[in-house]
DNA sequence: ACAAATCCGTTGTATTTACAACGAAACGGT
DNA sequence: ACCGTTTCGTTGTAAATACAACGGATTTGT
């Protein structure tokens, strides 16, 4: 585990805490590291969840499945990114997607309980974890009324624009690599694959943007 | 204010604070009441926010207009709801949503900093009211997925029973009242309303559902 | 009580999307 | 290197939706 402590260092649930401070608290909050090969569930719709979750190595989907096969896709988490953490209160009830390892993962595991109540003397750090925790998920809201702002729009045109501006937007950059395929971006997006495929050819014509594979440039 | 107290104590920010504790936060936690006619912006979109927000009395709506009118409709907000609390951490940027009084409404505001920052002896539920925060915005969040799983179905009448059914469950019965009139609805659900009507109108006619102006009652 | 504004259902047409199916290219495992 | 699998673009057709317009009913404001 300690091995991940300069990455845990950069996450946003450990900000600001030293790496000394970081590896102390790692017992002191439960800490546990499991790993996930490629395809494996992370969690699973349904399932109870009493910890909160940090990607360590890897990159994981999380997806729903509904009874006739839809799939749809609520977004992905890379390395550091926090996760579950919206399940731990009291009354959460189960957990309403489930998360897949895209790729062999490393995920760290926190008690949930240990995390949010403060122990009595020895970590100094709680109450900022705490606050981190407030703001990461405070970010993740933002980054869902954004995706539902794309997600609302009325053509597969005007998602596509929407989701890659923002994306382009959080890179800080006119030429991105999404983490999807064309079928997960479908599944994203909430629009049929052959149509969305259709019209990203359409738009390359027109000379709105350019790609391969999942590599875009916006122009 | 002081007249709100007891309705305060109901709410998701001061659950397990007793009425005279409440009354003492009040100032410590820099609250102002502020009052908007209906109609009134209660926030703008790109705005900087630095409170805490909870509804005292009435209605409010969070919509979103872009540079072609279409508007869309995030949700609303019921008297003990808080809100904006998604927006007060350090890099959260400006306001994503409108929010409107829908009908004379009465708004506590919350210094921010002075909630999230526990202040050194005075307030002993303020470690209690930064948890309650975090729970609250938990429950946001979760929110925000199902409205993404419903908003994500493919055809109008999916998203109609997926709403009406999430409403059914979290108001505890078949009969709804719902706080969204047809266009509301349509916004809301990110379809046209008169395609909505359509459908609303031959569900009624399979015998799914029955309707009178916003109350729903599902079969 | 009256005029104006809003709300809601209805209709017809144009546009957009979903669905199914196919083949070429790229990829992955043995 | 080979074969099976996955990915992606393409096409045609059926279905669903958006859009515009209208009228009756209800609500609102004065």
């Amino acid at each position: 585990m300690e091995k991940y402590v300069p990455l845990l260092k950069n996450t946003k649930l450990f900000a600001g805490a030293g790496e000394e401070d970081i590896a102390s608290m790692l017992s002191c909050l439960g800490a546990r590291l499991r790993e996930f090969g490629k395809g494996e569930y992370v969690l699973r719709q349904g399932e109870r969840l009493g910890d909160i979750l940090v990607l360590a190595e890897g990159s994981l989907l999380i997806q729903k499945d509904d009874y006739w096969g839809n799939r749809s896709i609520l977004g992905n988490i890379g390395p550091g990114e926090i996760f579950g953490e919206a399940y731990v209160a009291p009354e959460s009830g189960t957990l309403l997607n489930d998360v897949i390892a895209v790729e062999d993962s490393a995920v760290f595991f926190f008690d949930a309980k240990r995390v949010i109540t403060t122990c009595p003397s020895a970590c100094r750090f709680h109450t900022l974890v705490v606050q981190n925790l407030f703001y990461a998920i405070s970010e993740k809201n933002r980054s869902l009324v954004r995706k539902l702002d794309s997600i609302s729009r009325r053509t597969t045109r005007e998602k596509l624009i929407s989701y890659l501006s923002e994306e382009a937007k959080k890179q800080n950059s006119a030429d991105i690599t999404i983490p999807y395929n064309r079928q997960q971006l479908a599944d994203y997006l909430a629009v049929d694959r052959s149509a969305m495929s259709g019209e990203l050819c359409r738009m390359r014509d027109e000379g709105l943007l350019k790609f391969e594979k999942n590599r875009f440039r916006l122009l």
